[in-house]
DNA sequence: TTAATACATGAACATATGCTCATATATAAT
DNA sequence: ATTATATATGAGCATATGTTCATGTATTAA
């Protein structure tokens, strides 16, 4: 039996009686229909993935603290102005921070209220780990 | 000027008079003392890139209503068994589940308290953009 | 207008990621 | 013992990611 015959005909096999085994066919159904969009599913992971990279877990930080320009974040986390604008923009097509041009200097800030009690969770699971 | 300089000298003329600039240089070094701690921001990041994957996000959005074994989610998530193990021990070796071995069926559960509130802020955070 | 400053961005390159395929291990059934 | 079942894992491959380098754009200063 190759892993590809396993994706399409277990579903009728799956309905075991054991307590221990796996769940009865009816749970099972259920999950699956009850599931989790797959579009919502893709929007959570690439909102996860943004906050994934340790530079741009640093560019929060910093904008936790207080808006800064690109300047001062290049100073803050010591990184050239290049990798940090890169970083930036990913942050802003996530729509994690947003920016406020005076001038020639642009401030950017964080747009999410939502993104400090995810560090904060995140902090607590490391802790409990 | 190359990139390379800004990183190095910039401190010193950084601190604008001007109120729309940049921060005075007093706040920056404030907050670069009380940065968050690189290998913090690794183990955050790592936490987060855990979560970044849309495969891993449904095995979780699965587990989050019942504890499943390896073939459960296969079914579940329509995926081989090959891929779903592995994604399972990259979520098991960032601690966000945990595996009960009953004979030779394996169950995966959340191990971890804070993850349905990451996944609820992050919902909240879709709906808000 | 010319030069300088602040930021943005495309290309390229090295590394990381996620899947498939084949196979290994552990447990149970015959 | 032999076979079947449930899960784990190494190798390989295509794609994605993060930085650097070079350069572009916008705004201000001289």
């Amino acid at each position: 039996m190759t892993q590809e015959t396993l994706r399409e005909d277990t579903m009728d096999e799956c309905g075991h009686d054991g307590a221990d085994s796996a769940a009865p066919h009816d749970t099972l159904v259920r999950i699956k229909e009850n599931f989790v969009d797959d579009s919502t599913a893709v929007d959570m992971a690439e909102m996860f993935k943004a906050l994934g990279d340790p530079t741009r877990v640093r560019l929060i930080y910093a904008m936790l603290q207080k808006e800064l320009c690109v300047h001062d974040l290049c100073i803050v986390l010591d990184m050239t102005q290049s990798a940090v604008s890169h970083q930036l923009r990913y942050l802003r097509n996530t729509r994690i921070v947003k920016r406020r041009k005076v001038g020639k200097t642009v401030f950017y800030s964080l747009d999410d209220r939502h993104v400090e009690e995810i560090f904060a969770q995140t902090l607590q699971h490391l802790k409990h780990g």
